[in-house]
RNA sequence: GCGGGUGUGGCCGAGAGGCGAGGCACCGGCCUGCAAAGCCGUCAACGCGGGGUUCGAAUCCCGCCACUCGCUCCA
């Protein structure tokens, strides 16, 4: 295996071995549904999926933990705002991500463990720092002892002395930058008995406690946004290298959504909502999009840009739709060493792209020359390589009308086959206006035609391979 | 204050010393009754200033400018 990962501790490209053979574990940070998911949100999950995708590839047996933070500061404050109980604020944003993820088909995690669930694992955990001398509780919260860990600061750059001040100054703290991994119980607060007082867990402890529960205390992968990478990815290798555990062997952040130069984020009002972005393009597309530029690079959104990637989608999109048609089917086939070359080299989706559009021209070319073995080769390989991303158009997760949606379809197309046959009729008489009448009626409605060689077509506008021969 | 990142043709975005990724848009041609799609071709770039590298820098070094992020909740 020649994979090679960006790690952030090192700041270099390292080649990727796992600690087991054949077998990976990756910890993603998942959300703290606080709010409706956007799209930056989605980027993460999507950039990593293609990572699990491109490991299963390599025929690796991959536990995949992506956590659910369901107990945090905001969540409490906007439920309380809302006269809502916290636990159904938490759960209703919960689903809107998943609902999210599916329909973006992103793979469903191994586990997706909520850190309520896991308070034992937290005490657990608490309780050896303690003893070993990294924290210490005091006024019913615990802190974890930063000055007690030399190497703290390694993962982010940070250099301890330059770290201002932490959060919100504790007067039970030895340090200002000491952390906190549980915070004693608060009037009007969900709360959990520990054997240092009533309280609830803080954020940096959850993620440490769930990782060593399901993938042990050493894992090969932990993944997040870069914003993450200070202080929560710091705090949460300083409890679990202190708790006794190697903890993750590689570290990969991927960039953020900006719109405006600004990073995307709720406190600065510019967040784009998933159903919005899917008024404007297909779940497909906007996974094409998020692939447009480096997982670690930060993409600015912007309509046109989604636009020209939903196009660029199509193009590949007709092409395997157009192959499928002529050649009755094409399975999968296999990627290119190029493909290959390009993922190894730290998930470089955007020359693989190029790689899949030098297929598919490769492909028309051969459609053109009507040898539609070669294109039916080239458009396998190309399913191949989209099914690595995510995006092929003939997997079933994207082809799932309803019953009563092929019903319809089917009642259309009787209806427009007798359209187009009288605008066969009319041009085979050359009669040209009545053909472009009916072709102009029928585009008015939102179907549009098109000739080919194998007869008239017709599809939905925005839809793709209804309706076809 | 401390620590990062970015600046590529009309737009989005790869590349990281040497044959000018790819997409979208534009223009010309083929095909088509006309379109659409496809094919052929054209166009055009490396923020600014200066230097080094056994010849060559968008790519390395120095200086500058602009934008941006983290150090507080955040994918």
């Amino acid at each position: 295996m020649a994979l090679a990962l960006y790690d952030t501790e090192t700041r270099t490209l390292r080649e990727f071995t796992p600690l087991i053979p054949g077998h990976v574990s990756v910890y993603l940070c998942g959300a703290t549904p606080q709010g409706a998911p956007h799209i930056g949100h989605v980027r993460s999950s999507v950039a990593f999926d293609v990572l699990r995708r491109w490991l299963l590839a390599h025929d690796l047996d991959v536990a995949f933990i992506r956590n659910v933070t369901d107990i945090e500061d905001k969540i409490l404050t906007k439920a309380a705002a809302a006269g809502r109980p916290w636990w159904e604020w938490v759960y209703t944003y919960e689903r809107a991500f998943e609902s999210a993820y599916d329909i973006l088909g992103v793979l469903p995690p191994s586990a997706l463990p909520r850190a309520t669930g896991h308070i034992t694992q937290m005490i657990e955990m608490m309780q050896r720092l303690i003893d070993n001398g990294h924290a210490y509780a005091s006024q019913g919260d615990v802190y974890f002892d930063v000055l007690s860990y030399p190497d703290y600061g390694r993962l982010s750059g940070h250099k301890l002395d330059d770290v201002q001040q932490g959060e919100s100054a504790g007067e039970g703290k030895r340090d200002p930058r000491d952390f906190t991994l549980w915070k004693a119980e608060k009037p009007g607060e969900p709360s959990w008995p520990t054997p240092w007082g009533r309280g609830r867990p803080g954020w940096h402890i959850e993620c440490s406690a769930m990782a060593e529960y399901y993938l042990g205390g050493s894992f090969d992968i932990h993944c997040g946004g870069m914003d993450l990478v200070f202080p929560h990815h710091e705090n949460e290798r300083a409890q679990a290298r202190c708790a006794g555990d190697g903890f993750a062997q590689w570290w990969l952040h991927n960039g953020w959504v900006t719109m405006g130069g600004e990073k995307m984020s709720k406190s600065l009002g510019n967040v784009l909502s998933i159903p919005n972005v899917l008024k404007r393009v297909r779940p497909q597309e906007l996974r094409y999009y998020l692939g447009s530029a480096h997982y670690r690079s930060m993409l600015e959104y912007s309509d046109t840009a989604l636009d020209t990637a939903a196009k660029s989608y199509q193009g590949i999109e007709r092409f395997v739709l157009d192959v499928a048609t002529r050649a009755g089917s094409v399975p999968a086939g296999k990627w290119t060493d190029a493909f290959a070359a390009a993922l190894d080299d730290d998930l470089a989706i955007p020359r693989a792209l190029a790689e899949i559009h030098g297929v598919v021209h490769t492909g028309n070319k051969a459609l053109d020359a009507g040898d539609v073995t070669a294109a039916a080769e080239a458009a396998g390989s190309v399913r191949a390589m989209l099914a690595i991303l995510g995006v092929d158009p003939l997997d079933e997760h994207w082809a799932q009308p309803s019953q009563d949606a092929s019903a319809a379809m089917s009642a259309l197309d009787v209806m427009v086959r007798a359209d187009l046959d009288r605008r066969q009729q009319a041009r085979a008489e050359k009669n040209w206006s009545v053909a472009d009448e009916v072709r102009d009626r029928l585009g008015a409605a939102g179907i549009a035609v098109t000739d080919t060689a194998d007869g008239p077509q017709w599809s939905l506008e925005g839809e793709r391979s209804e309706g076809r021969n």
